[in-house]
DNA sequence: ATAGGGTTAG
């Protein structure tokens, strides 16, 4: 295929932009070896790496994350100047704050009740430091410091050491630390859930405990917001508490120190804000405002309407999910803002954040609002510039908003109209800024036509020099996503250019989990060859910038994970399945670390389970069964997100059953169990119905037979019987019992069996009845407990039921089979086998049409295993000399009859004399037929007194024996 | 201690 013209100027473009890239600064040793060492999987270095100091509590720890440290922040001086991963506060300060955290370490190792005074004063300072880093690292910090301080005061009982302050700092670091909103709320309750019991606990000797303030229960509050739980009776609760407690507080001042504020309603207000797709939030947030408007005219009131609070409704109606009708209610709201604003309300006077969140509400509407929605943020656009704002130095997020509009909205010419929102901003003296040249180069590579391409990569260039820095990955990102919906070679060829070149800018630019979303899964879609490969290799890039480099733009989530292990379930490469397994172990080391956003689930599992069990090889199997372990610990501590299910059991039964069959059957009974003991069951499909069935069957055990019956009525008893039961799986359930010999098993079988026969004779059209392979185990069942007449009687209503249309109860030779087999068997043999034998072929011969030798051998084998007394022995030789006789009739005999009725004479025979004649007549026949088989000399060899006074074989047998 | 903004994704 031709390049086009369009793309060949875009990679030059590219090209160009590579060159102009800085040099590359002298750190070779880190990069080189882990480039060279792809081959082994990341996770392996990642867990011992990622500092964690707080959490550092013996010294070993404290030194290796202290040297990872100091290695971290030596490389990253030499790569950019812009770039502060761990700790993004002022960049001058990294050495300081590298002897702070020595320092706060070492008060570790100082003893309880030894801190001098200088030791608190720092401490406390440090912990104020620490709580506005604004990471998870601050806050952890923060609070370690914190609680070491409330020991100190715990063992000097006279001294205020911890105040309402300190705690407070720390609730806010977590509010701004950027981690999980459900961390956060964990981390914020359990700090002021700590400060309230202390209180409660305090006594005459030290009352110097911190009492939660306003401030506090704010602080929590703000929390909420960042959740995506529903806390909504918390955070009402929280403010009917303050309340209260301001009322029925006798100490005055402490009541005056808890009565909800405007910011407090703000914050609540916030909370309300911040529910995406929620009409009812939106409009609760409303109705607190008004509840506001009446606070604020009791005199002595602490709650006035600011802008803020405005700001807040509206964009509780742009998350409302209520597309137009939510940008119109905002954009009445605020009509009405500049109403109170002009009816002298000085402090809601609205600002530039007010109209960017109205406009931005428009970007949220409907497409067959699109141009409506355009002109009306238009409208606002203009509005602002003849209003005067309160904020000027945020006007040009307005020109922003407005650009996202117009991209939102598919306005044509996007790129020249975002252009034009520059040039016009500009007549404001407000300056573009990172974003907006980013909106203008999303705008064009929008338009999507290879011309608007290169002009967006000459908007990259402009930008570099307007900022004086490097574009930062959102940029890129916007030109890899516009690149990847092309969905062509060459396009993607151009994106993995761009990523290598994003790397090689480093800093800010370096690739973001946006990034590698993107990339993966292109890939994922893309059917090339070598395109796994190339995923995995990101995943690998995005886990070592992470993990080693703590580059926290390129934090994991399970999206990445997952469409890594999707793509790999569909790849035929030999090694897909192992490096599935390593991903899932590499997600799994994430989720171990903290890392919120990375979920494996049920589904994650399953399919890497199915595709290890797709390949039965003995390490497979043991991957496997840790999967399983892992998923049913974590079932046990209360996370239900990877709780096995059928499917999960399916895969493993698969491979287990290749491997070691008993192993899965224990693997189906536990299950079974665990299930049965549920209300109601948990899902079951046909499959995996079939797979517990079949591994329960295969074991031999009682146990599992009564598992695998118990399940089967559970389901029949639950109404599934159409979708789940059939006779199919109603065989599996009576061969489960067929190989378990036990008189329980006969009842347990003939009472299931009558069960099922009654209720169809009352009419039940949805009963599932076996077939003959279920009833051949069933007559077995019962055959091996002498029950031949019941047996039989089985044998009658198949062929009742046959004749009324169940055609696959038809019985055949099998059946007899089953029955005579059973018979013959050790365990069941009794003084009656014989009669039973005759008994039983007596009725085949008058069913069937052929009796199969193999049927008539049977019988005699039957009569072979007669015990009891002489007596019956001789009436049991005599009726398989019938059988055979009769047979020979017929000719129909092969060389196992000899063998069988040989062996009979010798079981049967009371003594050598009588055996000797009876075995040499059947072995002349024999002979004379051409039938001397192994059987027959294996049972003649076994009776050392028929040989000859001399010791040798007896002529007859020698010369016959040789014939043949 | 409260209001915001950029990119992706089945």
């Amino acid at each position: 295929m031709r390049r086009s013209a369009g793309l060949q100027l875009v990679s030059q473009e590219l090209t160009r932009l590579q060159c102009q890239a800085r040099p590359r600064p002298l750190c070779p040793p880190r990069n080189c070896r882990l480039a060279s060492s792809t081959s082994s999987y990341t996770s392996r270095n990642i867990s011992c790496i990622s500092p964690s100091f707080a959490g550092a509590h013996h010294s070993h720890h404290r030194d290796i994350a202290r040297s990872n440290f100091k290695r971290h922040v030596s490389s990253r001086t030499h790569t950019s100047a812009s770039f502060t991963p761990s700790f993004p506060n002022d960049h001058d300060h990294t050495h300081s704050l590298h002897s702070n955290i020595h320092y706060i370490l070492s008060q570790t190792k100082i003893p309880v009740g030894r801190m001098n005074n200088i030791n608190r004063q720092k401490a406390r300072s440090f912990l104020f430091i620490t709580s506005k880093w604004a990471n998870e690292q601050g806050a952890t910090l923060s609070e370690a410091l914190l609680e070491r301080l409330h020991q100190e005061q715990e063992t000097n009982h006279n001294e205020a050491i911890v105040d309402t302050d300190m705690y407070n700092a720390c609730m806010h670091a977590w509010n701004i630390s950027g981690a999980d909103g459900k961390i956060i709320v964990q981390n914020v309750e359990s700090i002021l859930t700590r400060m309230e019991q202390r209180c409660a606990d305090d006594t005459l000797h030290n009352s110097h405990r911190a009492r939660p303030d306003r401030t506090s229960y704010n602080c929590l509050l703000h929390s909420y917001s960042k959740c995506d739980e529903d806390s909504s009776w918390k955070v009402q609760a929280v403010l009917e508490k303050m309340n209260a407690m301001a009322q029925e507080s006798k100490d005055r001042e402490y009541a005056s120190k808890v009565q909800p504020d405007e910011i407090t309603y703000n914050t609540v207000m916030n909370y309300y804000a911040t529910r995406t797709k929620s009409k009812f939030a939106a409009q609760h947030a409303e109705d607190i405002l008004l509840q506001m408007s009446e606070l604020s005219q009791h005199t002595n009131s602490n709650v006035r309407i600011t802008s803020t609070s405005f700001n807040i409704v509206l964009k509780a109606w742009s998350n409302s999910g209520c597309g137009w009708e939510g940008a119109e209610r905002a954009k009445s709201l605020l009509h009405k803002m500049i109403q109170w604003h002009n009816h002298g309300h000085a402090n809601v006077a609205p600002t530039a954040v007010s109209f960017s969140t109205v406009m931005d509400a428009y970007t949220k509407v409907e497409r067959v609002h699109a141009s409506t929605a355009v002109e009306n943020a238009m409208e606002l656009l203009d509005w602002m510039e003849a209003s005067s704002i309160s904020d000027p130095e945020h006007v040009h997020s307005c020109y922003n908003a407005m650009a996202k509009v117009c991209i939102r909205m598919g306005v044509e010419n996007v790129g020249e109209r975002v252009m034009e929102l520059m040039r016009r901003m500009k007549n404001m003296d407000a300056v573009p800024d990172e974003r907006m040249y980013t909106r203008c180069i999303e705008a064009y590579a929008r338009e999507g036509s290879e011309g608007a391409f290169a002009v967006a990569f000459g908007v990259l260039d402009e930008m570099r020099e307007h900022l004086q820095c490097n574009p930062s990955s959102v940029a890129f990102n916007s030109l890899l996503d516009a690149l990847l919906k092309k969905q062509t070679d060459q396009s993607m060829e151009l994106a993995e250019k761009l990523m290598k070149k994003m790397e090689s800018l480093g800093g800010d630019s370096r690739p973001d989990i946006a990034s590698y979303n993107m990339m993966i899964s292109a890939l994922s879609r893309s059917s090339c060859k070598g395109s796994e490969q190339k995923a995995v290799d990101y995943l690998r890039s995005m886990l070592r910038s992470f993990n080693n480099d703590h580059y926290s733009k390129a934090k994991p989530t399970s999206f990445v994970f997952n469409s890594v292990i999707a793509m790999l379930d569909r790849s035929s490469e030999e090694w897909a399945d192992d490096v599935m397994y390593k991903t899932l172990m590499s997600m799994e080391n994430q989720q171990r670390q903290g890392n919120a956003s990375v979920i494996p689930d049920t589904i994650t599992y399953n399919t890497v389970i199915g595709k290890l069990s797709k390949r039965p090889t003995k390490e497979n199997a043991k991957k496997v069964m840790k999967l399983l372990t892992q998923m049913e610990s974590k079932e046990e501590d209360g996370n239900f997100d990877a709780s096995p299910d059928i499917i999960t059991y399916t895969n493993i039964l698969k491979i287990q059953s290749k491997l070691d069959p008993n192993r899965a059957s224990d693997i189906a009974s536990r299950y079974v169990t665990r299930s049965l003991a549920r209300s109601p069951l948990p899902p079951m499909d046909r499959v995996g119905l079939r797979a517990l069935l079949m591994a329960l069957s295969r074991s031999g055990k009682f146990e599992n037979a009564f598992d695998a019956i118990s399940l089967w009525e559970r389901l029949e008893g639950c109404g599934k019987t159409t979708k789940l039961l059939d006779s199919d799986t109603c065989n599996l359930v009576l061969l489960a019992f067929s190989k378990v010999k036990t008189e329980q098993s006969a009842d347990i079988v003939l009472s299931f069996l009558t069960e099922r026969l009654k209720r169809l004779s009352n009419g039940d059209k949805s009963i599932v009845l076996p077939t003959v392979v279920g009833m051949n185990a069933a007559l077995t069942v019962l055959s091996n407990s002498g029950r031949i007449n019941d047996a039989l009687s089985i044998v009658e209503i198949m062929k009742a039921l046959y004749m009324n249309g169940h055609s696959k109860l038809q019985p055949d030779p099998g059946c007899y089979t089953s029955i005579l087999t059973s018979v013959a068997s050790v365990q069941s043999s009794s003084k009656n086998n014989a009669l039973y034998a005759e008994k039983v072929l007596k009725k085949a011969k008058e069913e069937l049409e052929v009796v199969p030798i193999t049927l008539v051998n049977a019988a005699i084998n039957a009569c072979a295993w007669t015990s009891g007394d002489q007596n019956d022995k001789k009436r049991a030789i005599q009726i398989a000399f019938e059988i055979f006789d009769q047979t020979k009739e017929r000719s129909s005999y092969d060389a196992v009859t000899f063998g069988l009725m040989i062996k009979a004479c010798m079981k049967l025979s009371s003594d050598d004399d009588t055996r000797f004649k009876l075995v040499q007549r059947l072995f002349q026949v024999c002979a004379k037929n051409g039938l001397v088989g192994n059987m027959v000399m294996r049972e003649i060899g076994h009776f050392k007194p028929m040989l000859l006074p001399d010791g040798k074989v007896p002529q007859a047998w020698k010369i016959h024996a040789n014939d043949k």
